[in-house]
DNA sequence: TTTATATTTGACCATATGGCGAAGTATAAT
DNA sequence: ATTATACTTCGCCATATGGTCAAATATAAA
């Protein structure tokens, strides 16, 4: 149960949720996330750490960079199936096609210069 | 978004879960629920309300009763999708198991002398 | 080795949330 | 008509949550 809450908790959260949907067939660093919502880093890096303790995103660091990923196979069902229910659902939304038009302008930037240009 | 939104908060509360759990194939009246989870009827009302909002579960007024029960076929695919994919997990957990025992007890009861018990 | 920078962690704030009891509503019983 | 009762609404409180900025950490660049 505790499991399966923390799982719903993340989703219960409409930031997370286009997290999730950005990260849909590729992965992101966090300067990118940030770039596409407009919060603050810290904030960025909290939503996805709830994210990764349920289990949802894993990561993978490379230098200064961490890149996050949806969950992949090795992932319970219950992730899986909630990944699978989120992405039935919620790119029809307006926010999630906005965000999607944004990560196309956020991806055609050289991340280096996309983080340098945030500090 | 919204809508899907209001989904994914109700069912990230345990005692929420618990509930749409118990109404597993069958209705509840408030009294029931309340004995079930053992909160004051105020706290079950506002429960049921979130739920109601997020249409996940509809209720039907008999008398001074009223009876709860999970969405029906009617429901949009988000909603039923949500209710299948909580369906497909929660009854291995502990704590459902146990609400399980306990509801066939509550069952067993008379609702009248159930209500009248609590006040 | 010093400096720059990508991310995380910590301290804090405002708001949301889940809980309660008391009062209000609606319906049944007397 | 009055009382009893099943539920809801309201006002309140404690805690959780999402946000920020500042400081700490880790790695790359100079």
């Amino acid at each position: 149960m505790l499991a399966f809450l923390s799982i719903t908790k993340s989703l219960a959260d409409e930031s997370r949720l286009r997290i999730l949907m950005a990260l849909e067939g590729r992965e992101l660093c966090v300067c990118q996330i940030t770039e596409l919502l407009g919060l603050a880093p810290s904030t960025v890096s909290k939503h996805m750490s709830i994210l990764t303790q349920a289990r949802l995103v894993e990561n993978r660091k490379d230098g200064r960079w961490r890149y996050y990923r949806l969950a992949g196979d090795e992932a319970t069902a219950e992730v899986l199936d909630a990944i699978g229910w989120v992405r039935s659902y919620l790119p029809k939304t307006d926010i999630i096609r906005q965000d999607a038009d944004k990560l196309e302008k956020i991806l055609a930037i050289d991340p280096k210069a996309l983080c340098r240009a945030q500090s």
